[in-house]
DNA sequence: CGGCGGGTTGAGTGGTCTCAAGACCAGTGG
DNA sequence: CCACTGGTCTTGAGACCACTCAACCCGCCG
């Protein structure tokens, strides 16, 4: 584990905009990045495991952070993908001492590092700090529940549809993406093996959707939404 | 809607306890109870629906209440079952301005209901209501991360088993649990047709679960966990 | 008695998983 | 320039799981 201490001008600008930071005036600012520290990982580096006592949770400042659980045989359930300016493992902070899944970076990856104990004294005392942890926390509720139900009123098909239509910058007409990871990581985040992917996508051809490495072109918005 | 402003006894009890009023000191308490209203709801009553703003959120007294969300074609995904004791909507105090998903009473419920612009002005001044907060919210979290590894990692015997295991107040022998609703509402909880959940339970019979009406007998407690 | 709601059971279907093989691509080293 | 390689993705075949639809059972109530 690489640890630096600077941050990178990119990394400093994510987390500032990070929606945990976003809304906070300056000393409450001040204090919390006086804690943290960054670090850069290597790909399919674990950052927290299942089990371990919970001392830090951690805002992603570049690549993605994978959190899943295992089973007893050994397969993977991924619970959900940070991406840059998410944090997580934040809501044990007044709950949970260990961690209840695991963390491993999908890529190389960078981040900051929020002791427990530190930031529940100063949530204690900052009541703008609470908010934002409150904030924080209550987007990944709804993340989370989204989810539920994406997972239970879905097909696969459907799911890829709506993660697609999630990221569509338009409402109508033509549109191209680029998946900003790996098709593997897609796949699970949407509860999918990578072939059940593999074969929602072809499914979606023949509604206008073309997939060439990780370019996703759609060629009528509204079409797909009608899936 | 029936509305009484008296808390019964037993109301009463359920509220103190409750996770999210549990640990706090009488000043609060008594500020958060003095804006509360309670209500009591006949069966299939709706509390709140997908888009309405959302001007309140509900703590469970007594009965059950169905958070669910609805697709276009109608069909129905529960998200969360909540309990006597359970908060819920509490997470949109300081995001969204809109309900997100619809809130049903199973059978016949009290709720407590607050108001949202009044407790977001308390958590605002008292850090230990903030922190109360922070505690439901981040519970829910942990309980909606739970219910995407449940779902994504077991199939519907296990789910049930570990349901069974969950709700079974000893660790090894037999044991005898009732259920404290329907069956078809556990079928949502877990994420089955009612169907489904009818043949987990008699698949479940050679691992010596037997099950008359909301009865569920456990012959051994350890077999069970080892499906 | 008939109706009703909740639950069970059966048959058939469809969706997704697993396993396995092959395609594609980028990087490496001859 | 061309194999070789490892990783990612795709495609196919088969099995399994859970859903739908339908019939039926049962306890309850009018």
């Amino acid at each position: 584990m690489n640890s630096s201490l600077k941050l990178s001008n990119r990394d400093r600008a994510v987390l500032m905009k990070a929606p945990f930071l976003a809304g906070l005036g300056n000393s409450a600012l001040v204090r919390l990045m006086s804690m943290m520290t960054i670090s850069t990982l290597p790909a399919r580096k674990f950052v927290m495991r299942e089990g371990e006592t919970a001392d830090a949770f951690y805002c992603v400042l570049n690549g993605y952070v994978r959190l899943f659980r295992l089973s007893r045989e050994g397969r993977e359930a991924d619970i959900m993908v940070c991406a840059p300016g998410d944090t997580f493992a934040e809501h044990l902070l007044f709950s949970d001492n260990v961690y209840l899944c695991n963390a491993q970076t999908a890529e190389p990856a960078t981040l900051a590092r929020f002791d427990m104990q530190a930031v529940r004294d100063l949530a204690q005392q900052d009541p703008e700090i609470a908010k934002a942890l409150i904030s924080a926390i209550s987007r990944h509720l709804v993340g989370t529940m989204d989810c539920i139900a994406n997972d239970r009123l879905f097909t696969a098909p459907q799911r890829v549809a709506n993660y697609i239509l999630s990221r569509c910058p338009v409402d109508g007409g033509s549109a191209s993406i680029r998946l900003p990871f790996q098709k593997s990581l897609l796949a699970g985040m949407l509860g999918l093996a990578p072939e059940a992917l593999s074969r929602a996508f072809s499914s979606l051809r023949r509604v206008g959707v073309t997939v060439r490495g990780r370019i996703i072109q759609v060629g009528d918005v509204q079409a797909l939404k009608n899936i």
